[in-house]
DNA sequence: CCTACCGATCGGTAGG
DNA sequence: CCTACCGATCGGTAGG
Protein backbone atom coordinates (compact mmCIF):
# COMPACT_ATOMS: atom_id res chain seq x y z
CA UNK A 1 0.00 0.00 0.00
CA UNK A 2 1.03 3.41 -0.92
CA UNK A 3 2.65 4.92 2.82
CA UNK A 4 3.26 8.60 3.05
CA UNK A 5 5.02 9.89 0.40
CA UNK A 6 8.39 11.40 1.19
CA UNK A 7 8.11 15.43 -0.08
CA UNK A 8 11.35 16.36 1.63
CA UNK A 9 13.77 13.37 1.66
CA UNK A 10 17.32 14.31 -0.75
CA UNK A 11 16.10 10.82 -2.85
CA UNK A 12 13.15 12.66 -3.78
CA UNK A 13 14.94 15.55 -4.86
CA UNK A 14 17.28 13.33 -7.06
CA UNK A 15 14.67 11.82 -9.10
CA UNK A 16 13.42 15.42 -9.77
CA UNK A 17 16.46 16.73 -10.58
CA UNK A 18 17.10 13.62 -12.97
CA UNK A 19 13.40 14.10 -14.14
CA UNK A 20 14.07 17.45 -15.28
CA UNK A 21 17.44 16.73 -17.35
CA UNK A 22 15.85 13.87 -18.93
CA UNK A 23 12.35 15.71 -19.92
CA UNK A 24 14.52 19.24 -21.24
CA UNK A 25 16.65 16.91 -23.31
CA UNK A 26 14.12 14.43 -24.54
CA UNK A 27 10.65 16.24 -23.74
CA UNK A 28 8.26 15.04 -21.88
CA UNK A 29 6.41 12.55 -23.63
CA UNK A 30 9.14 11.18 -25.07
CA UNK A 31 10.77 10.74 -21.75
CA UNK A 32 9.56 7.18 -20.06
CA UNK A 33 9.42 6.27 -16.50
CA UNK A 34 11.84 3.35 -17.66
CA UNK A 35 14.52 5.91 -18.82
CA UNK A 36 14.22 7.90 -15.55
CA UNK A 37 14.69 4.77 -13.80
CA UNK A 38 17.89 3.80 -15.40
CA UNK A 39 19.33 7.37 -15.14
CA UNK A 40 18.82 6.81 -11.13
CA UNK A 41 20.08 3.03 -11.03
CA UNK A 42 16.64 1.79 -10.00
CA UNK A 43 13.21 0.35 -10.96
CA UNK A 44 10.52 1.88 -12.70
CA UNK A 45 7.99 0.99 -9.98
CA UNK A 46 10.18 1.53 -6.87
CA UNK A 47 9.89 5.55 -8.40
CA UNK A 48 6.29 5.28 -7.17
CA UNK A 49 7.56 5.11 -3.35
CA UNK A 50 9.08 8.94 -4.01
CA UNK A 51 6.47 10.64 -6.48
CA UNK A 52 2.86 10.03 -7.14
CA UNK A 53 2.53 10.00 -10.61
CA UNK A 54 4.73 11.26 -14.22
CA UNK A 55 2.53 14.10 -14.20
CA UNK A 56 3.27 15.59 -10.63
CA UNK A 57 7.12 15.13 -11.60
CA UNK A 58 6.09 17.47 -14.55
CA UNK A 59 4.48 19.75 -12.46
CA UNK A 60 7.07 19.53 -9.63
CA UNK A 61 10.00 20.58 -12.54
CA UNK A 62 7.99 23.30 -14.02
CA UNK A 63 6.79 25.27 -10.43
CA UNK A 64 11.10 24.95 -9.62
CA UNK A 65 11.21 26.81 -12.83
CA UNK A 66 9.00 29.06 -12.40
CA UNK A 67 9.99 29.88 -9.19
CA UNK A 68 13.08 30.39 -9.74
CA UNK A 69 12.48 33.20 -12.48
CA UNK A 70 9.95 35.09 -10.59
CA UNK A 71 12.53 35.56 -7.22
CA UNK A 72 14.98 36.99 -9.32
CA UNK A 73 12.25 39.58 -11.54
CA UNK A 74 10.65 40.23 -8.72
CA UNK A 75 13.85 41.43 -6.82
CA UNK A 76 14.67 43.30 -10.18
CA UNK A 77 11.29 45.09 -10.38
CA UNK A 78 11.65 46.46 -6.36
CA UNK A 79 15.09 48.10 -7.21
CA UNK A 80 15.08 51.82 -6.24
CA UNK A 81 16.85 52.50 -9.48
CA UNK A 82 15.95 53.98 -12.87
CA UNK A 83 13.19 51.55 -14.72
CA UNK A 84 16.74 51.54 -17.56
CA UNK A 85 18.77 49.87 -14.82
CA UNK A 86 15.84 47.68 -13.42
CA UNK A 87 15.32 46.38 -16.87
CA UNK A 88 18.66 45.55 -17.82
CA UNK A 89 19.14 43.74 -14.38
CA UNK A 90 15.84 41.79 -14.62
CA UNK A 91 17.06 40.59 -18.07
CA UNK A 92 20.42 39.65 -16.60
CA UNK A 93 18.49 37.48 -14.33
CA UNK A 94 16.59 36.01 -16.72
CA UNK A 95 19.05 34.82 -18.80
CA UNK A 96 21.30 33.77 -15.86
CA UNK A 97 18.50 32.01 -14.44
CA UNK A 98 18.02 30.08 -17.78
CA UNK A 99 21.55 29.08 -17.60
CA UNK A 100 22.17 28.14 -14.62
CA UNK A 101 19.40 26.49 -14.64
CA UNK A 102 18.74 25.36 -17.60
CA UNK A 103 17.11 22.30 -17.14
CA UNK A 104 14.62 23.23 -15.28
CA UNK A 105 14.17 26.58 -17.55
CA UNK A 106 13.85 24.48 -20.64
CA UNK A 107 10.90 22.24 -18.79
CA UNK A 108 9.16 25.41 -17.49
CA UNK A 109 9.08 26.86 -21.31
CA UNK A 110 8.61 24.16 -23.50
CA UNK A 111 6.40 21.32 -21.24
CA UNK A 112 4.28 22.95 -19.10
CA UNK A 113 1.61 23.05 -21.77
CA UNK A 114 1.69 19.33 -21.11
CA UNK A 115 0.17 19.72 -17.60
CA UNK A 116 -3.85 18.83 -17.34
CA UNK A 117 -5.79 21.24 -15.74
CA UNK A 118 -5.50 22.78 -12.72
CA UNK A 119 -1.78 22.59 -12.87
CA UNK A 120 -1.48 24.17 -16.22
CA UNK A 121 -3.73 27.16 -14.84
CA UNK A 122 -1.16 27.23 -11.59
CA UNK A 123 1.59 27.67 -13.94
CA UNK A 124 -0.06 30.22 -16.09
CA UNK A 125 -0.54 32.51 -13.11
CA UNK A 126 2.91 32.74 -12.31
CA UNK A 127 4.12 33.50 -15.54
CA UNK A 128 1.43 36.30 -16.06
CA UNK A 129 3.08 37.32 -12.59
CA UNK A 130 6.30 37.33 -14.05
CA UNK A 131 5.26 39.36 -17.50
CA UNK A 132 3.56 42.01 -15.27
CA UNK A 133 6.52 42.72 -13.82
CA UNK A 134 8.39 42.98 -17.19
CA UNK A 135 5.33 45.60 -18.50
CA UNK A 136 5.88 47.54 -14.67
CA UNK A 137 9.01 48.28 -15.72
CA UNK A 138 8.62 48.81 -18.96
CA UNK A 139 5.65 51.57 -18.20
CA UNK A 140 7.61 52.98 -15.21
CA UNK A 141 10.43 54.20 -17.69
CA UNK A 142 7.81 56.02 -20.45
CA UNK A 143 6.15 57.54 -17.41
CA UNK A 144 9.08 58.84 -16.50
CA UNK A 145 10.31 59.79 -19.68
CA UNK A 146 13.51 58.10 -20.22
CA UNK A 147 11.80 55.11 -22.62
CA UNK A 148 10.53 56.55 -25.69
CA UNK A 149 6.73 57.63 -25.47
CA UNK A 150 5.56 55.50 -28.34
CA UNK A 151 7.19 52.32 -27.78
CA UNK A 152 3.92 49.80 -26.74
CA UNK A 153 4.57 48.91 -23.33
CA UNK A 154 2.79 44.88 -24.81
CA UNK A 155 5.51 44.70 -27.44
CA UNK A 156 8.69 45.75 -25.55
CA UNK A 157 7.87 43.51 -22.53
CA UNK A 158 7.20 40.83 -25.77
CA UNK A 159 10.71 41.47 -26.93
CA UNK A 160 12.49 41.47 -23.23
CA UNK A 161 11.03 37.57 -22.71
CA UNK A 162 11.29 36.52 -26.42
CA UNK A 163 14.83 37.48 -25.90
CA UNK A 164 15.55 35.67 -22.67
CA UNK A 165 13.31 32.41 -23.25
CA UNK A 166 15.01 31.69 -26.13
CA UNK A 167 18.67 31.56 -24.33
CA UNK A 168 17.29 27.57 -23.56
CA UNK A 169 17.50 26.86 -27.64
CA UNK A 170 21.12 28.48 -28.49
CA UNK A 171 23.03 28.41 -25.21
CA UNK A 172 25.96 25.88 -25.13
CA UNK A 173 27.77 25.60 -21.94
CA UNK A 174 31.58 26.04 -22.56
CA UNK A 175 31.11 29.85 -24.70
CA UNK A 176 33.45 32.89 -24.03
CA UNK A 177 31.06 34.83 -22.35
CA UNK A 178 29.34 33.89 -18.96
CA UNK A 179 25.61 34.31 -18.48
CA UNK A 180 26.09 37.89 -16.86
CA UNK A 181 27.94 39.07 -19.76
CA UNK A 182 25.62 37.73 -22.37
CA UNK A 183 22.30 39.25 -20.10
CA UNK A 184 24.36 42.85 -20.37
CA UNK A 185 24.63 42.47 -24.19
CA UNK A 186 21.39 41.71 -24.59
CA UNK A 187 20.43 44.38 -22.12
CA UNK A 188 22.39 47.13 -24.47
CA UNK A 189 20.94 46.06 -27.70
CA UNK A 190 17.34 45.90 -26.25
CA UNK A 191 18.02 49.72 -24.33
CA UNK A 192 19.83 51.62 -27.65
CA UNK A 193 18.65 49.29 -30.62
CA UNK A 194 20.69 48.74 -33.35
CA UNK A 195 20.74 52.02 -35.06
CA UNK A 196 23.65 54.41 -35.23
CA UNK B 1 3.73 -5.80 -49.59
CA UNK B 2 4.83 -1.95 -49.75
CA UNK B 3 3.94 -0.87 -53.63
CA UNK B 4 5.17 2.81 -54.51
CA UNK B 5 4.15 5.29 -51.94
CA UNK B 6 2.38 8.65 -53.22
CA UNK B 7 4.80 11.57 -53.37
CA UNK B 8 2.60 14.05 -54.41
CA UNK B 9 -0.93 12.91 -54.26
CA UNK B 10 -3.27 15.22 -52.21
CA UNK B 11 -4.34 12.09 -49.81
CA UNK B 12 -0.31 12.16 -48.91
CA UNK B 13 -0.45 16.74 -48.58
CA UNK B 14 -3.79 15.94 -46.35
CA UNK B 15 -1.64 13.61 -44.14
CA UNK B 16 1.39 16.16 -43.60
CA UNK B 17 -0.91 18.58 -43.26
CA UNK B 18 -2.90 17.16 -40.90
CA UNK B 19 0.13 15.88 -38.91
CA UNK B 20 1.92 19.36 -38.56
CA UNK B 21 -1.66 20.22 -36.69
CA UNK B 22 -1.26 17.44 -34.21
CA UNK B 23 2.22 17.56 -33.68
CA UNK B 24 2.53 21.52 -32.78
CA UNK B 25 -0.39 20.98 -30.46
CA UNK B 26 0.62 17.69 -29.15
CA UNK B 27 4.24 17.40 -29.64
CA UNK B 28 5.79 15.03 -31.90
CA UNK B 29 6.38 11.84 -29.12
CA UNK B 30 2.68 13.11 -27.83
CA UNK B 31 0.78 12.20 -30.79
CA UNK B 32 0.07 8.52 -31.84
CA UNK B 33 -0.85 7.21 -35.41
CA UNK B 34 -4.06 6.25 -33.67
CA UNK B 35 -4.64 10.22 -33.17
CA UNK B 36 -3.38 11.29 -36.53
CA UNK B 37 -5.84 7.87 -38.05
CA UNK B 38 -8.92 9.51 -35.71
CA UNK B 39 -7.93 12.77 -37.57
CA UNK B 40 -8.49 12.16 -40.66
CA UNK B 41 -11.06 9.33 -40.97
CA UNK B 42 -8.93 6.53 -41.09
CA UNK B 43 -7.65 3.22 -39.27
CA UNK B 44 -3.98 3.72 -38.08
CA UNK B 45 -2.35 1.25 -40.25
CA UNK B 46 -3.80 2.61 -43.90
CA UNK B 47 -1.76 5.42 -42.79
CA UNK B 48 1.29 3.78 -44.20
CA UNK B 49 -0.14 3.80 -47.86
CA UNK B 50 1.31 7.36 -48.04
CA UNK B 51 3.99 7.39 -45.49
CA UNK B 52 6.76 5.01 -44.94
CA UNK B 53 7.08 5.87 -40.85
CA UNK B 54 6.39 8.65 -38.06
CA UNK B 55 9.65 10.22 -38.66
CA UNK B 56 9.59 10.44 -41.70
CA UNK B 57 6.17 12.71 -41.41
CA UNK B 58 8.06 14.92 -38.71
CA UNK B 59 10.65 15.19 -41.29
CA UNK B 60 8.56 16.44 -43.91
CA UNK B 61 6.80 18.86 -41.44
CA UNK B 62 9.81 20.19 -40.39
CA UNK B 63 11.31 20.49 -44.05
CA UNK B 64 8.03 22.66 -45.09
CA UNK B 65 8.50 25.10 -42.11
CA UNK B 66 12.26 25.27 -43.24
CA UNK B 67 11.29 26.29 -47.10
CA UNK B 68 8.71 28.77 -45.84
CA UNK B 69 11.32 30.53 -43.78
CA UNK B 70 14.25 30.40 -46.23
CA UNK B 71 12.21 31.61 -49.43
CA UNK B 72 11.30 34.72 -47.14
CA UNK B 73 14.59 35.53 -45.41
CA UNK B 74 16.46 34.77 -49.16
CA UNK B 75 14.46 37.59 -50.54
CA UNK B 76 15.12 40.12 -47.94
CA UNK B 77 18.43 39.51 -47.88
CA UNK B 78 18.80 40.05 -52.04
CA UNK B 79 16.52 43.12 -51.80
CA UNK B 80 18.54 46.36 -53.61
CA UNK B 81 18.00 48.24 -50.28
CA UNK B 82 19.81 49.67 -46.97
CA UNK B 83 20.68 47.42 -44.46
CA UNK B 84 17.71 48.72 -41.80
CA UNK B 85 15.12 48.23 -44.55
CA UNK B 86 16.31 44.26 -45.37
CA UNK B 87 16.63 44.11 -41.49
CA UNK B 88 13.09 45.29 -41.27
CA UNK B 89 11.61 43.34 -43.90
CA UNK B 90 13.21 39.86 -42.89
CA UNK B 91 11.84 40.15 -39.33
CA UNK B 92 8.16 41.16 -40.89
CA UNK B 93 8.48 38.06 -43.34
CA UNK B 94 9.42 36.10 -40.48
CA UNK B 95 6.78 37.05 -38.23
CA UNK B 96 4.10 36.51 -41.01
CA UNK B 97 5.63 33.05 -41.89
CA UNK B 98 5.53 32.36 -37.93
CA UNK B 99 1.73 33.26 -38.23
CA UNK B 100 0.49 32.09 -41.58
CA UNK B 101 2.38 28.65 -41.03
CA UNK B 102 2.05 28.35 -37.45
CA UNK B 103 1.68 24.69 -37.41
CA UNK B 104 4.82 23.74 -39.56
CA UNK B 105 6.64 26.86 -38.16
CA UNK B 106 5.85 25.37 -34.13
CA UNK B 107 7.05 22.35 -35.01
CA UNK B 108 10.03 23.42 -36.92
CA UNK B 109 11.21 25.27 -34.23
CA UNK B 110 9.94 22.55 -31.20
CA UNK B 111 10.18 19.33 -32.80
CA UNK B 112 13.12 19.15 -34.98
CA UNK B 113 15.60 17.99 -32.77
CA UNK B 114 13.75 14.45 -32.29
CA UNK B 115 14.64 14.08 -35.41
CA UNK B 116 17.76 11.45 -36.10
CA UNK B 117 20.47 10.93 -38.05
CA UNK B 118 20.62 12.22 -40.94
CA UNK B 119 17.82 14.43 -40.90
CA UNK B 120 18.62 16.23 -37.95
CA UNK B 121 21.85 17.32 -40.11
CA UNK B 122 19.95 18.44 -43.10
CA UNK B 123 17.80 20.77 -40.76
CA UNK B 124 20.63 21.85 -39.12
CA UNK B 125 22.02 23.39 -42.03
CA UNK B 126 18.96 25.38 -43.30
CA UNK B 127 19.05 26.68 -39.90
CA UNK B 128 22.46 28.10 -40.10
CA UNK B 129 22.16 29.26 -43.38
CA UNK B 130 19.15 30.92 -42.01
CA UNK B 131 21.15 32.61 -39.83
CA UNK B 132 23.71 33.29 -41.84
CA UNK B 133 20.96 35.95 -43.63
CA UNK B 134 20.43 38.12 -40.61
CA UNK B 135 24.10 38.61 -39.48
CA UNK B 136 24.85 39.33 -43.66
CA UNK B 137 22.25 42.05 -43.18
CA UNK B 138 23.82 43.32 -40.05
CA UNK B 139 27.68 42.89 -41.02
CA UNK B 140 26.44 45.23 -44.24
CA UNK B 141 24.91 47.42 -41.97
CA UNK B 142 27.64 47.99 -39.19
CA UNK B 143 30.06 48.69 -42.62
CA UNK B 144 28.04 51.02 -43.96
CA UNK B 145 27.64 53.09 -40.89
CA UNK B 146 23.79 52.71 -40.37
CA UNK B 147 24.28 50.31 -37.54
CA UNK B 148 26.37 50.98 -34.35
CA UNK B 149 29.64 50.04 -34.75
CA UNK B 150 29.81 48.46 -31.01
CA UNK B 151 26.44 46.33 -32.15
CA UNK B 152 27.60 42.55 -31.54
CA UNK B 153 26.83 40.62 -34.91
CA UNK B 154 26.12 37.63 -33.46
CA UNK B 155 24.13 38.58 -30.72
CA UNK B 156 21.99 41.07 -32.37
CA UNK B 157 21.39 38.41 -34.31
CA UNK B 158 20.65 36.15 -32.00
CA UNK B 159 17.95 39.18 -30.94
CA UNK B 160 16.05 38.97 -34.19
CA UNK B 161 15.81 35.21 -34.32
CA UNK B 162 14.78 35.43 -30.59
CA UNK B 163 12.13 37.80 -31.24
CA UNK B 164 10.70 36.05 -34.57
CA UNK B 165 10.88 32.51 -33.29
CA UNK B 166 9.19 33.03 -29.74
CA UNK B 167 5.99 34.46 -31.93
CA UNK B 168 4.60 30.64 -32.00
CA UNK B 169 4.35 30.90 -28.36
CA UNK B 170 2.48 33.92 -27.40
CA UNK B 171 0.33 34.78 -30.60
CA UNK B 172 -3.09 33.75 -30.69
CA UNK B 173 -5.04 34.61 -33.68
CA UNK B 174 -8.20 36.86 -33.84
CA UNK B 175 -5.91 39.57 -32.25
CA UNK B 176 -5.84 43.26 -33.53
CA UNK B 177 -2.86 43.96 -34.88
CA UNK B 178 -2.07 41.51 -38.01
CA UNK B 179 1.16 39.66 -38.63
CA UNK B 180 3.01 42.61 -40.46
CA UNK B 181 2.06 45.19 -38.30
CA UNK B 182 3.25 43.26 -35.58
CA UNK B 183 7.07 42.81 -37.51
CA UNK B 184 6.77 46.15 -37.92
CA UNK B 185 6.60 46.99 -34.23
CA UNK B 186 9.13 44.58 -33.55
CA UNK B 187 11.23 45.65 -36.35
CA UNK B 188 11.14 49.16 -35.26
CA UNK B 189 12.12 48.33 -31.59
CA UNK B 190 14.56 46.47 -32.30
CA UNK B 191 16.14 48.68 -34.39
CA UNK B 192 15.74 52.44 -32.57
CA UNK B 193 15.60 50.31 -29.48
CA UNK B 194 13.69 51.22 -26.14
CA UNK B 195 15.36 54.60 -24.55
CA UNK B 196 14.25 58.10 -25.42
C1' DC C 1 13.50 -0.32 -3.30
C1' DC C 2 12.39 -5.05 -5.77
C1' DT C 3 9.57 -8.68 -8.21
C1' DA C 4 5.88 -9.63 -10.72
C1' DC C 5 2.15 -8.29 -12.66
C1' DC C 6 -2.13 -5.32 -14.80
C1' DG C 7 -4.67 -3.55 -19.05
C1' DA C 8 -3.78 -0.32 -22.58
C1' DT C 9 -1.38 1.40 -26.21
C1' DC C 10 2.69 1.98 -29.08
C1' DG C 11 4.64 1.97 -34.29
C1' DG C 12 4.45 -0.95 -37.85
C1' DT C 13 3.35 -5.04 -41.22
C1' DA C 14 1.02 -8.87 -44.08
C1' DG C 15 -2.36 -9.74 -47.03
C1' DG C 16 -6.11 -8.50 -49.10
C1' DC D 1 -7.93 1.87 -47.26
C1' DC D 2 -9.40 -2.24 -43.98
C1' DT D 3 -8.82 -6.33 -40.86
C1' DA D 4 -6.07 -8.68 -38.03
C1' DC D 5 -2.10 -9.22 -36.17
C1' DC D 6 3.18 -8.65 -34.34
C1' DG D 7 6.49 -7.81 -30.31
C1' DA D 8 7.61 -4.05 -27.42
C1' DT D 9 6.67 -0.74 -24.27
C1' DC D 10 3.67 2.36 -21.71
C1' DG D 11 2.26 4.26 -16.69
C1' DG D 12 1.07 2.33 -12.67
C1' DT D 13 -0.01 -1.11 -8.63
C1' DA D 14 0.10 -5.06 -5.07
C1' DG D 15 2.62 -7.07 -1.85
C1' DG D 16 6.55 -7.67 0.17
Amino acid sequence: MAQVLDKKTPRRAEVIRAAAKLFSERGYHGTSMQHLGDALGMQRGSLYAHIGSKEELLFEVVEEGAERFLERGLSAVQMPAPASIRLRNLLIGHIETAIEHLDAATVFLNEWRYLSEPMQEVVQAKRDLYEGFVRAIIEDGIEAGEFRAEADVRFAATLVLSAGNWTYAWYRPGGELGPTQIGEKFATLVLKGLEA
